[in-house]
DNA sequence: TGTACATCAGTGAACGCGCGTTCACTGATGTAC
DNA sequence: TGTACATCAGTGAACGCGCGTTCACTGATGTAC
């Protein structure tokens, strides 16, 4: 990242948009998606309400940015802990990718239901989102490249196929065994499944710790057959 | 289900009660939970907004009307499946189950979320809804259970003596293997993973078709290894 | 069967509230010559 | 360096709107004798 050479107003400028963005996150964890507010972010900012259209065009245009952060942030936090263990063994990398990925979304659960949870009413995401959340599940992806074996017997059905192709135009770009996009992709909704329940409170009740069950699962998802 | 005895009265409470949660279903597919409001209700039921606290004691009260009957709902469709499908072998009968959860889903996308997406803020759920969580569970965990083989080594990890107790106390009574409660719950925190992301559309502009990736999930499911 | 009373559904007015957004404006900061 | 002008941040008033909920009430329906 090269630093940017910018006036002292644009710097003014980016200085209130960090701000009311890092105000509408806590609102957001206080009350939701439905809950960020124009009016309440300026007045906890010590502003009048319309002082925030000088920063975005309208409440969609905030939202949009919110959503943006939140996907590049997780995508560079999964990057990173590829980056930090990239002399484990694919294995080991991969639980540590998924324990970082998990890790992420318990430390801001609100943000992690941004980018997963319940779509918003009536907001389409920018096109920007869809590359971004390509970019996070990409190290996963290439995991399980690493992880099949080589001598694996070529396989063409739709779904295969299908995933051949979303690979090529979007996720990444080297080519990978189907087979092990297949496995990427369901170790992507696996990890999923548990983590949306876990920030959402549905083990609360139960006496069941939800790290033991994500372990458990990491365990089932390296002891499959290929 | 005994047909009871009711005043007519009654049956006009029940009809008007009935009538007021179809309503509410449709904002909740229109606008999300938060788009679920008493006047606009009334209003397409062609009376005053307050008539309905005739029915309900506030919007809280209708919101946990439509929990429950929407956990309810899952449950006795999941049941029925199983209960369908009692004459084959259990890795049929897991098949149908996931399938028929799945369809119930796809085919009321709201009231799936409304269940296990993101929870509405400061919403309290009754306590009702998590028995009939527990009981949308259950087929599911009978079939691992089924499925189990005879001779499994006993386990006593942490994890498999929370699940023991949890079984006994909530999840149905009697008693299973620990790695059958253990595949069971992982079961349902996969299927629902590629559920949850199906209905929020993720794999929309991919190529890929979600039930394609499900029914490869189902085969992974019944290959993994004991 | 008829009358007296109790129950209950629904009305309409009102409460205070917060929402997103527009508009014409003031005053400060930056830029050009 | 000083002046004239353009740019831009923020204000305050106002818009129309819908929200959940309360209250005293009217009128219809049911119950008891």
């Amino acid at each position: 990242m090269a630093e940017q050479v910018r006036s002292p107003r644009e710097r003014y400028r980016d200085q209130n948009r960090t701000e009311a963005k890092q105000v509408a996150l806590e609102q957001l964890a206080e009350s939701g998606p439905a809950g960020i507010s124009v009016n309440a972010i300026a007045k906890r900012m010590g502003v009048t309400g319309p002082a925030l259209y000088r920063y975005f065009a309208n409440r969609d245009a905030l939202l949009s940015a919110l959503i943006v952060d939140a996907f590049r942030d997780l995508a560079e936090a999964v990057e990173g802990a590829a980056e930090r263990h990239r002399k484990k063994a694919p294995a080991g990398r991969l639980r540590e990718i998924a324990l970082e990925w998990r890790g992420w979304a318990l430390a801001q659960p609100h943000r992690y239901l941004l980018l997963f949870g319940t779509p918003v009413p009536g907001y389409a995401a920018p096109e920007e989102t869809y590359d971004l959340a390509d970019r996070g599940m990409r190290p996963l992806l290439s995991v399980f490249a690493e992880l099949a074996p080589a001598d694996l017997p070529p396989s063409r059905t739709a779904l295969d196929r299908q995933l051949t192709a979303w690979r090529a135009e979007r996720a990444g770009g080297e080519p990978a065994p189907p087979a092990a996009l297949r496995r990427g992709v369901l170790a992507w909704t696996r990890l999923h499944g548990l983590i949306s329940l876990e920030v959402q409170g549905q083990f609360a009740g139960t006496g069941v710790d939800p790290e033991l069950l994500f372990r458990a699962e990491l365990d089932a998802l390296l002891a499959e057959p290929w």
